[in-house]
DNA sequence: GAATGCCATGACCGCAGCCGCCATGCAGGC
DNA sequence: GCCTGCATGGCGGCTGCGGTCATGGCATTC
């Protein structure tokens, strides 16, 4: 991500500041983790309304039924979204909305793969208090902020066509994305539409949906720039 | 690549030394460094017989004419071969013979599809001059010998399985590996059968053997496959 | 009520994938 | 020599899946 890349990126609200984080959403399968958040949140913010969700199927479903936090926590790895997934599914949910990516993993690749999904910034799960605390409040400040180990310069070209192509992903509806999973495993039509319970036909047209709004022709081409944002990882 | 799948590998010379080691092919296509690599092994190693090549397709043809060399360096980012598909070329034409990667790129990943591609070990371009030969010296031994910075651990399962599809792919013809390139980058049968100057049906039947070669049923399933043991690098 | 977005279906057509078959080149055995 | 066996590259036909189109139901929104 470059610095110009970042001063596009257009923001709903014009200028953003920390203290207007009332509500948060943290999503992560790991309770553990997720209370530690939670309280350190509670205590360093002074927030009262810290929400959480096990998986990205439970943060959509509250999202839609208790209205959009002022802020996200995302963890990478969850059971049901693994790589980028997460990141465009709440994105298409929540524009305007900062979206933290929180993981163990910290190769430059994923990395730069969240950011160009539209992740606002990406912390390590094994910082520091005080560390997360700060970035977390210039991520709510506007700033984006990645890991110091991380070099956005190694892979400058292709950057922004990447956050050009998150944005077409973030396009797809919550069954299009269902199906574009199936066919990233190498599933033939038929089969996917038997695990979703749907008439081959109907299969068919989303995918051609998929195709259209991600500028593919062949399914292998869409199983390429799937791969390419790492929109979903192995698993 | 664990020590245990280390010593599993099956190497034809039952102890190599590094004094075997007579001539030496090396495959780069930037001439400064090859040079400087050839100019380094002259002195010290005392090898006289140093080759090179300048592309993939160069390597192969003259191995095929002047016959096989005792070890090989290999540059990742050829103009005709990026990823892994080095190794896997000239792994079937040269069994036994060690393979050293040599690149600018240490990603974790890269470094362990190379491995388990069957290379002998993966050094660094910024390497010093002792550090590289001490380096060739272990390799040339029989050891794997990887980047200081690279922890095997990171992902060791599903590990022996890449080794084993890299095997796999090393099956195929030359013929069947343009073809599953062209695949890899979502063209349909038709262009693939323009490209190559040959009939449609013909593309059909080597990527039926592919197909069957690497076990896989759907074309997205090949791509998938040849994509996880990173066969060819975006580009 | 009209408009919009999402999901679902069946019919049509071209290509993908599997089959059988043929030509060439190269090894080894008689 | 010859023949056989095997690997490789090439071809056309058949079946079924992949991809497009036109259509309709069902919510939400204006």
């Amino acid at each position: 991500m470059t610095a110009a890349a970042m001063q596009a990126r257009p923001v709903s609200s014009p200028r953003p500041t920390a203290d207007q984080v009332r509500e948060i959403l943290i999503v992560d399968d790991h309770p553990l983790m997720c209370d530690a958040l939670a309280l350190t949140l509670k205590i360093s913010f002074g927030l009262k309304n810290v929400r959480t969700a096990r998986s990205l199927a439970a943060a959509v479903e509250q999202i839609r039924m208790q209205g959009a936090p002022d802020a996200v926590i995302l963890d990478l790895n969850l059971p049901d979204a693994r790589g980028a997934e997460g990141i465009v599914t709440l994105r298409r949910q929540l524009p305007g909305v900062p979206i933290t990516m929180i993981s163990a993993d910290l190769e430059g690749a994923m990395i730069s793969a969240a950011m160009a999904a539209g992740a606002q910034g990406y912390i390590s799960k094994s910082l520091s208090r005080e560390a997360l605390v700060d970035s977390l409040r210039r991520m709510w400040e506007g700033e984006h902020v990645t890991p110091e180990c991380y070099d956005p310069a190694r892979d400058d070209a292709g950057d922004e066509a990447k956050a050009e192509l998150a944005r077409r992903f973030a396009t797809l509806t919550p069954q299009q994305m269902k199906i574009l999973r199936l066919i990233c495993q190498g599933k033939a039509n038929k089969e996917i539409s038997y695990e979703l319970s749907i008439a081959e036909a109907t299969v068919k047209t989303h995918i051609t949906a998929i195709m259209s709004k991600i500028n593919a022709r062949r399914r292998t081409q869409a199983v390429l720039l799937a791969n390419s944002v790492r929109l979903f990882e192995a698993g």
